[in-house]
RNA sequence: GCUCAAGUGGCGGAAUUGGUAGACGCGCUGGAUUCAAAAUCCAGUUCUUUCGGGAGUGUGGGUUCGAUUCCCGCCUUGAGUACCA
């Protein structure tokens, strides 16, 4: 009876809807073991064979632990709030609900297809008012919490304004609000209401504030750090350019320090650790303040290097910085404004690309020198960032190679201070043990005993402290969009107040347009009517009648990192509707066991969620401080593109080895029958071409073009003229991205039908190791179809689909192949080598035909093994056995060393080193014995030709090595 | 520029704490079966060779009886980051 994979997939994946096989509960005698994806976007585009990658892995993971008997949480969702859904909102008017319902069916259908064991009755959406209603509650609790520098931790606003009341600021300023200014307890007192509110507000972990912001005008929204790519926006690629605006962020910088400590306590890869240690970018240096002659300002810089205080010859400020305007003396103004309007005009991108160029302005203002009291005359320049640091830095130009470069184009004095270091070239940027010199009490002293004395010496006198900077900013969390969570926020007398959590969720209203208002609000000023608790209140013309009092609302929606920072303890709990999640669950689940996803998130959400999970933390909302314990990123699989070039000139289509010979000028000796073409000699005058992307589906696996396909696939084709090699069209391959508009996407679902789900699935696992990128080939699936085939083979199943075992004692050999199987996947399982356990698999199936073993002892075993990877064949075998039970249901086989031990050990008798023969010898020979019997074997005596060795080396178990 | 990762047949990739490099699969070659094809099965497949061997894991050194594996220099590719004071 042959493999029928169709038939058989539909069966089972029938079955376990129906018996709902992975439904998870939340108590259980087993351990708990919680495997998750990172949820994908539902796009228009359905899944290509890329996507399931990371999700085939998790779930031979999950399957794997389920048959180690733990109680397995593998839920899935979709992160349905985002930017295409939107787009093709403004573009149809369709609404993006619909849309989004529409792909998610699509996702679900090809997910299912696949036989993945997620437990679909836990499934969310961040796009539904029962997840968003808590997204919005959690952000009232950051609204209402401030980060206390005491506990280390986020508090309760309350506790802040107890403290006011007490005491004043003064001693509860953390490192990320040490710019506020000091208030007392009566100062607090004697504030309006207003401007209380306004002073709390930098405090709140999400806070409302004027910030210059990256807005980026073809997507009409603002853009945090991480949405940038090189100047441009991720997603899509316009420019984007600073813009003041007022804005909700998120207070993540209170959380820098903890975020990068507790790095250490997780298990995810180094790449990814790297890069969230650098993006947070600690630097350990110090604050200092500079007194500005004549007048009573001061300029505040940070530096890394206080050691170098002494080589100061200017300072340079921020085109930005709001000291400016008010120290610029009038004789400079006018090139000052001059300079910070070009400035203005050069945009970011600009900026990056030509780092080299100096450019800067004189103030005509002086600074004093805080030890030698001596001027310092102020610039501005724009290699300086307004939001780094202090936004200004005092100049070293002997030390700081972009220092150096400014004072020479402007001529300014270059101190030297290091002793033995010539400087008349380049800046000196290195530590290590070179003294400082001409610096006064930092004479002789090298950097480190330098660092500690100047900022001993700053304390002192206090005009500067030790101080700890990092890169990361607070993120922007406010989106002019439509399709994201709104805000539970209306304003008060301009200030913003919370919407209480009984009255969540705030349904986002409905809209005709998609686009911002005409007065520039953002899309829902378009709402005319809003709804939540429909009992309570009522919003008309986005106006929230409330008995008496009427309000305006936020009319931002939040970013779409906002669900995705804490879905994972949703699935816990995912229908609980007086709680994100009940404590039992959480104290149940706990955290994340296993995730798998993406590294292009390191930055976003990997680093939110993190910030996300601490905040609950410290709110004694979740249990553990990180979300995740291990994390795996899967590598992306690319897409093998196909082009064809056309000659400009002629329009010909010409195959690739001739256009590739033309390319090179080389050989070009053409066969008159390629010559069709009267214009073949002028177009070789000027090689105009292009290679243009076509679809992968009209080639062959010898990369043989389809001609008459091709050629109805679009009208300008029809009449196309081709120059052929060998009587074909090669096209040319190109490993790329896959994408839509690269022509190069393969559909999981043609291999499934064609293939079926289990070869998908073990090939997905077989095309190399998981973290790795790799190019999909469509023509490597054979190998492991033809696995499958043979594995049902060994089964014996006759016409009336009836298995055919032996049940009587196997041999010792297929024994021996059963267990060194079992031995080898579990290493791998454990290693996530996935690729090279299916290999192992390959392996057995071939021993075991060759053996013509159709143990029942060996081919059961073998089939709960092999299940986590192909779970379809194998239920059906299991089933063909007799069993009643899912093989879902049954433990992993246990491992037997005992077949695998050998009386014998075979050792490689090798002279200097180069191997010549092998010897059996046994186990527990000792060193002697093991030389003597080397030593008296005939192959020695030949090899040795009556001469003596010098040495014999001997390691036990290993190798016998005879020096001559 | 800086940081990190990786270089092994025609290709994807194996190789445990250093111990017979190239497992497994694709592709290719030959054969069996077939009227033929598909499918399936068997054999071969790093290079080189005067058929004894010899060379070989980017490259040059080093440690070692022995190195794809460990150490140092260089080259190449990929990823991240980019005026961070």
């Amino acid at each position: 009876m042959k493999y029928f994979h169709n038939e058989i997939e539909e069966k089972w994946q029938k079955y376990w809807a129906k018996n709902q096989t992975f439904k998870t509960y939340n108590t259980s005698d087993k351990p708990k073991y919680y495997v998750l994806d990172m949820f994908p976007y539902p796009s228009g585009a359905g899944l290509h064979v890329g996507h399931p990658l990371g999700y085939i892995a998790s779930d031979i993971y999950a399957r794997y632990k389920r048959h180690k008997g733990f109680n397995v949480l593998h839920p899935q969702g979709y992160d349905s709030f985002g930017l295409p859904a939107e787009q093709y909102a403004i573009q149809t008017g369709q609404h993006p609900a619909k849309t989004t319902e529409v792909n998610i069916a699509t996702y679900r259908k090809q997910l299912d297809r696949i036989g993945f064991s997620f437990d679909w009755s836990r499934e969310l959406r961040t796009s539904s008012p029962d997840f968003y209603k808590y997204t919005q509650w959690f952000f009232t609790e950051l609204f209402n919490a401030y980060y206390c520098n005491i506990d280390n931790k986020a508090v309760p606003i309350k506790e802040l304004i107890k403290e006011l009341e007490r005491h004043g600021n003064k001693k509860v300023n953390s490192p990320c609000n040490e710019d506020t200014p000091q208030i007392t307890a009566s100062n607090w007192k004697n504030f309006s209401e207003i401007e209380k509110q306004t002073f709390l507000l930098k405090y709140r972990m999400t806070y409302l504030s004027e910030t210059t912001v990256n807005w980026c005008a073809e997507l009409g929204t603002v853009l945090a750090n991480d949405e940038i790519v090189n100047g441009v926006s991720e997603r899509g690629g316009h420019p984007v350019i600073q813009k003041k605006m007022k804005q909700w962020s998120m207070r993540i910088t209170a959380y820098a320090q903890r975020l990068l400590d507790d790095l250490e306590t997780i298990d995810w890869p180094q790449p990814i650790k790297d890069i969230q240690t650098n993006w947070i970018g600690r630097s350990q240096g110090a604050h200092l303040q500079f007194n500005i002659q004549h007048s009573t300002f001061n300029i505040a810089v940070f530096t890394t290097r206080p050691d170098t205080i002494f080589g100061v010859s200017f300072i340079t400020l921020a085109p930005e910085h709001e000291l400016v305007s008010k120290i610029t003396t009038l004789a400079q103004k006018k090139e000052v404004e001059t300079y910070i309007k070009s400035t203005l005009k050069r945009s970011e991108r600009d900026r990056m690309s030509d780092v080299k160029t100096v450019s800067g302005c004189f103030t005509g203002a002086y600074a004093e020198h805080p030890f030698t009291k001596k001027p310092i005359p102020i610039y501005i320049g724009d290699y300086v960032l307004a939001s780094y640091g202090t936004g200004a830095v005092m100049a070293v130009p002997c030390g700081d190679q972009r220092d150096y470069d400014f004072a020479k184009y402007f001529n300014i004095e270059i101190p030297n201070i290091f002793e033995g270091i010539d400087i008349s070239e380049q800046a000196f940027e290195g530590k290590g043990n070179t003294k400082i010199t001409n610096s006064d009490f930092l004479t002789g002293l090298p950097y480190k005993k330098a660092f500690k004395t100047v900022i001993y010496e700053l304390e002192k006198q206090g005009i500067g402290y030790q101080k700890i900077n990092y890169r990361l900013r607070d993120a922007v969390f406010s989106r002019q969009r439509y399709w994201g969570e709104p805000f539970p926020v209306y304003y008060k007398n301009g200030m913003p107040q919370m919407i209480a959590k009984k009255h969540l969720p705030i349904l986002l209203p409905k809209v005709e347009n998609y686009l911002p208002t005409s007065d520039g609000k953002p899309p829902l000023g378009n709402a005319n009517t809003w709804a939540w608790d429909s009992k309570r209140c009522s919003v008309v013309n986005v106006q929230l009648v409330d008995g008496k009092t009427v309000f305006s609302l936020e009319l931002n929606t939040m970013p779409g990192w906002a669900g995705s920072s804490w879905y994972f303890n949703r699935y816990m709990d995912a229908h609980n509707s007086k709680d994100f999640a009940a404590a039992e669950a959480l104290n149940y689940w706990q955290d994340v066991d296993l995730y798998i996803g993406g590294s292009e998130h390191a930055t976003g959400h990997l680093l939110y969620a993190r910030f996300w999970q601490k905040f609950l933390y410290d709110l004694q909302l979740v249990p553990k401080k990180e979300f995740a314990k291990k994390l795996i990123n899967q590598g992306m699989i690319l897409g093998e593109s196909a082009f064809v070039y056309r000659l400009v000139y002629t329009g010909q289509f010409i195959s690739k080895n001739i256009f590739k010979k033309i390319l090179s000028n080389q050989n070009l000796t053409l066969k008159e029958e390629e010559l069709k073409s009267s214009n073949w000699n002028d177009s070789l005058k000027g090689l105009m071409y292009q290679s243009i992307h076509i679809d992968v589906s009209f080639i062959n696996t010898s990369n043989e073009l389809d001609i008459e396909i091709f050629k109805k696939s679009r009208k300008e084709y029809n009449n196309a003229v081709f120059i052929l090699e060998d009587n074909k069209y090669i096209v040319g391959r190109e490993v790329e991205k896959m994408s839509k508009s690269k022509y190069n996407v393969v559909n999981p679902d043609l291999i499934c039908k064609e293939y079926g789900a289990d070869a998908l699935r073990l090939f997905e696992m077989f095309l190399g190791p998981l973290e790795q990128s790799k190019p999909w080939k469509t023509a490597g699936i054979s190998g492991v179809y033809s696995f499958l085939k043979k594995l049902w083979r060994l089964y014996n199943i006759d016409e009336n689909g009836i298995v055919q075992v032996r049940e009587d004692s196997p041999s010792k050999a297929s024994l021996k192949t059963l267990h060194k199987t079992i031995q080898k996947v579990e290493d791998d399982i454990s290693n996530f080598s996935f690729n090279t356990s299916v290999s192992t698999f390959m392996i057995a199936v071939n021993e075991l035909t060759q053996q013509k073993c159709n143990h029942r002892k060996i081919l059961e075993p073998l089939l709960i093994l092999l299940s986590p990877y192909a779970p379809h064949i194998t239920e059906e075998l299991w089933s063909k056995l007799g069993h009643i039970t899912s093989i879902s249901t049954v433990t992993y086989p246990i491992f037997d060393a005992s077949y695998l031990v050998e009386s014998n050990k075979t050792y490689p008798i090798s002279f200097n080193g180069k191997m010549r023969f092998t010897l059996d010898l046994s186990l527990d020979l000792s060193k002697e014995e093991i030389e003597k019997a080397v030593m008296t074997d005939e192959r020695t005596q030949k090899q040795l030709d009556g001469r003596t060795p010098k040495k014999v080396i001997v390691i036990p178990g290993k190798i016998v090595n005879i020096v001559g």
